[in-house]
DNA sequence: GACATAATTCGTTATCTGGCGAATTATGGA
DNA sequence: TCCATAATTCGCCAGATAACGAATTATGTC
């Protein structure tokens, strides 16, 4: 039951709903989800630690930057049919198609200009 | 996306995830609800008028009972494939299981019982 | 109509949650 | 080694949420 409340409280804030879907494609850094969902950066990385402990994302260190990605084919079945369900249950709904369209706008844009504005933003 | 976050916020709360396992076999009225979780009328009533508002539960009135039942048929897909998903996470559920081992006892007795304990309960 | 009673609504309280900025940690480069 | 910087953790605040008991509503019975 823990872990299936674990899940259902990480769903239940529509920001992590819209950093799960997406993810979709392929891994994200911090820099560019925080892009996504136009929030401080403590505000976001406190997200994907939810995330994270609901077992949902995945994340790998490279350097100084944290790639989060949907979690690989060893996790439990219970996770893989959530993020079915909730990607079925969404597909075809106005934020997240939205959403895809920012992402593809923000893969455009190499990361450390991402990171640049973000710091300029509260400093 | 307004009514996902309506069930994953219905669904981020454990109570209410027992009594939609519970709803399961067959309507419950609330006195029975509240014997199960129990928890006061007032706050379980709460918790009914949440998975009402998601969609997750219907009722009917019965004179002064009120009994709440899984949806029909002619509920949305998205509340089907919503509670199909919750029933297949928690398949194995320690809690489920012990929760409908106590609901086989509750609905041995009348439910006039019931209401009249819990009433000399709080009173 | 008056009363009993199943359920809900209201008002209050304690706790949880999401947000931010500041401070901290950790890593790569000068 | 020292600095720059990507990310996280910490401390705080505002708003949301779950709990209760009291009051209210609505329905059946006398």
């Amino acid at each position: 039951m823990r872990q299936f409340m674990d899940i259902t409280k990480a769903l239940a804030d529509e920001t992590r709903v819209r950093i799960l879907l997406c993810l979709r494609r392929k891994p994200l850094c911090v820099c560019q989800i925080v892009e996504l969902c136009g929030l401080a950066p403590s505000t976001t990385s406190k997200h994907m630690t939810i995330l994270k402990q609901a077992g949902l994302v995945d994340f790998v260190k490279r350097g100084r930057w944290v790639y989060y990605s949907l979690p690989g084919d060893d996790a439990p079945a219970l996770v893989h049919e959530t993020i079915a369900w909730v990607r079925q249950s969404l597909a075809r709904n106005k934020t997240a198609v939205q959403d895809a369209r920012t992402l593809k706008a923000i893969l455009d844009e190499p990361p450390e200009e991402l990171c640049k504005r973000q710091m300029a933003r509260c400093c």
